[in-house]
DNA sequence: CTCGATGCAAATGCTTTGCAGAAAA
DNA sequence: TTTTCTGCAAAGCATTTGCATCGAG
């Protein structure tokens, strides 16, 4: 069998979102090299919030020889095929996660453990409309953070 | 008279923000320098999110010895006297607001013109705390900012 | 007179870019 | 072979800090 139904569809598919990334290549005339696969690949894999220093790590893990300037540059064509976002939390880090096309989510953030969960809601968004309209704008984006103590550390 | 009694009274009265920053000082055993009284009261007395820079200007219209760390340490400690608010918007530099104690604002920003136009509404706030609760966060702060096209941008 | 504040200039931290050699097409 | 990509190292840029000097207390 060439294709496998899985029972739990993992929440990216990795094999569609590469797909996604060669189709926008090839339109754009850019090359498929090693290393464009190999930090494309940890990257879709591992789902979260990276820096490029995270996913550098990840990616020299499998190629030591894989450099900074790379891994930056490889994930602002992400960004620019539209399948990355790239997210600025309380640090000066940029930060990447994986692109859904499909929802809007929104983040909170734990202050002590740096963990990051994402939530969606509707109400909220509705809302943010609401307001927009109320000043005359034109909403086109939106950040909204939630910063706090998560459970596991407020039990500490 | 000593005092005079103002008919539309300022939003922030400069005067009272100036006395908290007096009473911090003196209670941290800080001292009141031309340049610190210099730096806040052009600070204070200007309504807007001033970059470093642009307060460093507004400063520098009066005395032009100042110095950009001065003003950077200034700044500094009108965020941890809680007189300023420190905020990063699209851009990379931070800009700093009058901090009130009474009221919670997020901002709408204009993608066309940077226009900043504050807003506060008491719905989104209870939506927020609400899902901090069902996530078990204990809620500390927030970061809710809305980017769009203001009125006049999309009349042009 | 003492110790904190200033202003310069240098250091930092992260991001971005120039360029010579490497590798797709 | 041509053109893009890589990896290094250097440049940018906003922020932060070390230090000699200045000035408030």
């Amino acid at each position: 069998m060439a294709q496998v139904i899985q029972d739990q569809p993992a929440e990216h598919a990795v094999g569609d979102l590469t797909d996604e990334l060669t189709a926008y290549m090839e339109r754009k005339g850019l090359r498929s090299t090693s290393q464009r696969r190999l930090v494309s690949e940890v990257f879709f894999s591992a789902e979260g919030h990276y820096s490029i220093d995270e996913v550098l790590a990840m990616a020299r893990a499998k190629d030591p020889k894989v450099g900074y300037a790379t891994v930056y540059r490889t994930m602002k064509l992400l960004v620019a095929c539209g399948l990355a976002n790239e997210r600025q939390f309380g640090d000066t880090v940029t930060r990447f996660e994986i692109a859904r096309h499909d929802s809007h989510h929104d983040h909170l953030i734990c202050i002590e453990c740096k963990r990051i969960v994402e939530f969606e809601d509707d109400e909220i968004e509705a809302q943010q409309e609401a307001l927009a309209k109320r000043y005359g704008f034109r909403l086109v984006s939106h950040k909204h953070e939630l910063y706090g103590v998560c459970p596991a550390c407020r039990d500490k």
